[in-house]
RNA sequence: UCCGGCGUAGCUCAGUUGGUUAGAGCAUCUGACUGUUAAUCAGAGGGUCGCAGGUUCAAGUCCUGCCGCCGGAGCCA
């Protein structure tokens, strides 16, 4: 029988064992010696904590076996915990007993101090060691804990989309390609959302979650070729339960984070001051009237001309948002916003044509406050089965591979809606990092793929 | 893809108008210290100046090409 993992007392919950004596396993996260004093900084997953070594409390072998420990070292300690506010936490441990599991035969490479990104990047394995590395990525675990509860605790039933796929979803551009056995080319999926529709035909309200992949061409702090995205689909939702369905979900994570992870917000420097105040209702905005603000301010669109120069526009109606239009408009905000009924030109083939007004589309992104970005976009579906066709015809796509997807609309159509959020996007905002590569343990991008 | 920038010790960087044997801090090693939080003090070791070619009496420094990386734009979550 071995059930002894359940007995492991870990660094985030010593302070219920004040006066006892535990055991500790980790690494060694700091040293540093004083005569016959030594202080241990252990790391053991969980948190960190101080363990004390004085000469004459100790024996003799366990003094002279903690002088080998280097950073990193593997190494397990016995001791008792005792409160102290000269301990960085407030508890430490004065040490009875100590083993190592395993030296490191060479320097390691990351020091408590300063380092380049590229040295980091290339270190990204150990990098994950560091405290801000940790404190990111229990806070990205904890959003993905917070939305899975969302959506788990409102009625909706998990259902993956396929990670392979015959087909583009919105262009082939952009496609990561593989040989499929004898069936010719297979694509990495680059969202989820036309398969989430044909699960919300048969179960009503789901969501997919997982891994997508975008061979854009992209360098900037907030895009990756591979990240997560969440992406809820509902029969029967038009626009506005959607807006609704993304402000409920967005504030959950946010307060969700807020009362999980005090520690890591900490450590990462964050203020949660600004995090407090994302609670409903959200600002909103149609795309007109984000227009109307951009061209109010004197917000230029610059374009490219054929000659090499550059032209500063008046922002047209019709011209998508792009990153300088998004933070301009976010400038006034303490909290997310959401754009809606954005022009039919700059959107995907399945977004349903908005009754009111033709020219644009039942779409809507929400946009982060504090340079956040966009961190979701999403509509109401096409549910006609003519103007869809009419749709796939007009932008050149293969019709036959969306044949499928065309019988959603002819076998008890229904008027539907869902969204796609950013993981990564999501948790770049609520952590503050300064670059979305932080946020994922392994980042794939355009010039990097190892390790 | 386009625009801009950077490659010097294990790491972060300085290096003047081209001029002797290439420098600092940290890290590492040795020694001292009973409270360190990026400890302090004394000492020691550590260099293919990204790679290749060129100019020159002389190149880390100037020129050309290549490689690697970073930031931004577009596109998007």
């Amino acid at each position: 029988m071995h059930s002894h993992y359940k007995t492991y007392i870990y660094v985030e919950r010593l302070s219920e064992y004040i006066g006892s004596e535990v055991v500790l396993r980790g690494w060694v996260y700091d040293r540093t010696e004083k005569g016959k004093l030594q202080f241990i900084k252990l790391r053991d997953g969980t948190g960190i904590v101080q363990c004390v070594l004085f000469k004459p409390n100790v024996a003799e072998d366990v003094f002279e076996r903690a002088k080998q420990l280097v950073q990193e070292t593997s190494f397990g300690i016995r001791g008792t915990v005792r409160a102290d506010e000269r301990a960085p936490g407030g508890v430490e441990i004065d040490v009875n007993d100590l083993w190592i599991y395993h030296i490191p035969p060479e320097q390691y490479p990351i020091t408590p101090k300063e380092h380049g990104i590229e040295f980091l990047m290339e270190h990204r394995h150990l990098w994950l060691r560091s405290q801000r590395q940790w404190a990111i990525l229990r806070v990205r675990a904890a959003v993905v804990r917070a939305i899975r509860e969302f959506f788990d605790a409102n009625g909706f039933v998990l259902a993956d989309s396929p990670i392979l796929t015959p087909n583009a979803c919105e262009g082939t551009s952009t496609l990561f390609e593989t040989e499929y056995f004898d069936l010719g080319k297979a694509y990495l999926s680059q969202s989820g959302q036309l398969y989430a529709e044909a699960s919300a035909m048969a179960l009503g309200r789901v969501y997919t979650f997982g891994p997508t992949f975008r061979a854009e061409r992209s360098k900037t702090r907030r895009h990756l070729t591979e990240f997560w995205m969440v992406e809820p689909e509902m029969a029967f939702f038009d626009l506005d339960d959607t807006m609704d369905l993304a402000e409920d979900l967005v504030e959950h994570i946010v307060q969700s984070v807020l009362r999980n992870c005090q520690r890591e917000l900490a450590v990462l420097g964050r203020d949660t001051s600004k995090l407090e105040r994302v609670r409903r209702p959200f600002y909103r905005m149609s795309y007109t009237e984000a227009v109307e603000y951009l061209q109010k301010r004197g917000v230029k669109l610059i374009r490219k001309n054929p000659d090499g120069t550059e032209s500063q526009l008046d922002f047209p109606w019709g011209e998508d948002f792009g990153a300088p239009q998004e933070e301009a408009i976010m400038e006034q905000f303490d909290k997310p916003c959401i754009i809606h009924r954005y022009p039919a030109e700059v959107k995907a083939f399945y977004m349903k044509r908005d009754p009111a007004d033709p020219r644009v589309v039942l779409a809507m992104d929400m946009l982060a406050p504090e340079g956040g970005g966009e961190i979701i976009g999403g509509s109401q579906r096409e549910d006609d089965y003519d103007r869809l066709l009419e749709r796939i015809r007009h932008e050149n796509l293969p019709e036959d591979a969306f044949q499928w997807y065309l019988d959603l609309r002819k076998y008890g159509s229904v008027p539907h809606s869902g969204f796609g959020l950013g993981l990564e996007r999501t948790v770049k905002w609520i952590t503050g990092a300064e670059h979305i590569r932080e946020v994922i343990p392994f980042p794939r991008m355009i010039y990097r793929i190892v390790p």
